[in-house]
DNA sequence: CGTTTGATGATACGGTCGTATCACAAAAAT
DNA sequence: ATTTTTGTGATACGACCGTATCATCAAACG
């Protein structure tokens, strides 16, 4: 056989090519022939590591999935160490905040995915409905941890307002993507409901 | 000629004919003849009254801002005449709150066309952007209305509030959607938000 | 009444899609 | 050294896509 190729590497290469045509040109321009140019491959070769089209959809998903966490890991990381209750909430909902080029290619995206998975639910078997919900149930627990700090209202329900914080900014997140307001402004207004939640600026 | 039919009622047809398709099947299933057998009618028929594929997409979606505009109205008149800033708010953000089959559609739908929109910016000349921003500003003012008869917090910035709101429930949305929440737990959650806002239910 | 014109059917064209097939080279196994 | 096995190229197939063409039929108009 030929030099023995490393085929987690190549079905990265592939799925990640994938990924950068969807989040330039939408899911619905991703062809295995587009993602075989992109990727600076043979039509064949997307073929060998993908057997079939939802194959290759589904990996490059998650690859995508990984790239989103390795950049919410990165963003609490970059708010001090140890993390604190408020910066992983901080951490959390800025990194999904289209502010920069790369997370507006993810969450272009996600989007182009999230659309893709709601006219053909079978494609998200469990992997697509679970993802946002256990980043809110991270974020209502640390809602509840800063609550015993005592540094948010004990008074409110936690898991109504993780799930409020996280629709918040994904809605921001979906005005930013169809031009309504830029990143920043985007930023300044989740921060203004984030610090009116944990009582003022730090 | 032949009995000399009613070209705007034609064209209705057929582009709702298309918004069914991408409320289901989503917006890539919609092609030419898949919304001329939904219609019930042939391929040359869509042709003859939809030049092409992007006159059709564009004027289903004219069709698609009537409904939302439609609801909307109906949904703040049904909260009782004449309408409070409370009432115009509320009746305005649940309206667009999938928790029924018919907002069920019609978010799905929107969903589609803003995906594909993001794919394809040159098919939204100015009413893709536009109308979000119509609603903020709208919201934003009977949120100002209401801080000056004191229902609201003077304290609030209102367009800050009113992006919120909006980005709120847009999120909120995409999680019933997107099988997070059922349509009833995600009004919850913006009830909650809305009444601490107003102080209270009403 | 004939002719023009608006509305509709049937069908074709070139292109792209996902997938499959056949061939073949080169490293590994025997 | 020969026989597997693994990776890769070239190409083909049937389906569907958007769009175009040609023919036709019936109402309106002179």
């Amino acid at each position: 056989m030929p030099k023995r190729v490393d085929h987690d590497l190549r079905r990265r290469q592939i799925g990640e090519a994938l990924l950068r045509i969807a989040s330039t040109k939408g899911l619905q321009a991703a062809s295995m022939r587009e993602v075989a140019t992109e990727a600076g491959v043979s039509l064949r070769l997307v073929q060998y590591y993908f057997h079939t089209k939802q194959e290759l959809l589904l990996g490059a998903l998650a690859y995508l999935g990984e790239q989103l966490s390795a950049r919410v890991e990165a963003h609490i990381r970059a708010l001090g160490l140890p993390p604190t209750p408020r910066s992983l909430v901080y951490g959390t909902l800025t990194a999904i905040l289209p502010t920069d080029a790369e997370s507006r290619r993810l969450t272009r995206t996600y989007a182009a995915y999230y659309t893709l998975v709601l006219a053909e639910p079978a494609l998200a078997a469990d992997h697509g409905a679970t993802y946002p919900d256990l980043l809110e149930r991270f974020l209502a627990g640390h809602l509840r941890t800063a609550q015993q700090a005592g540094q948010v209202d004990p008074g409110l329900d936690a898991p109504t307002a993780a799930a409020g914080l996280l629709a918040l900014t994904n809605g921001l997140g979906s005005s930013v993507l169809g031009g309504q307001r830029d990143g920043d402004a985007a930023l300044a207004i989740l921060m203004y409901h984030l610090d009116r939640l944990f009582g003022g600026p730090a």
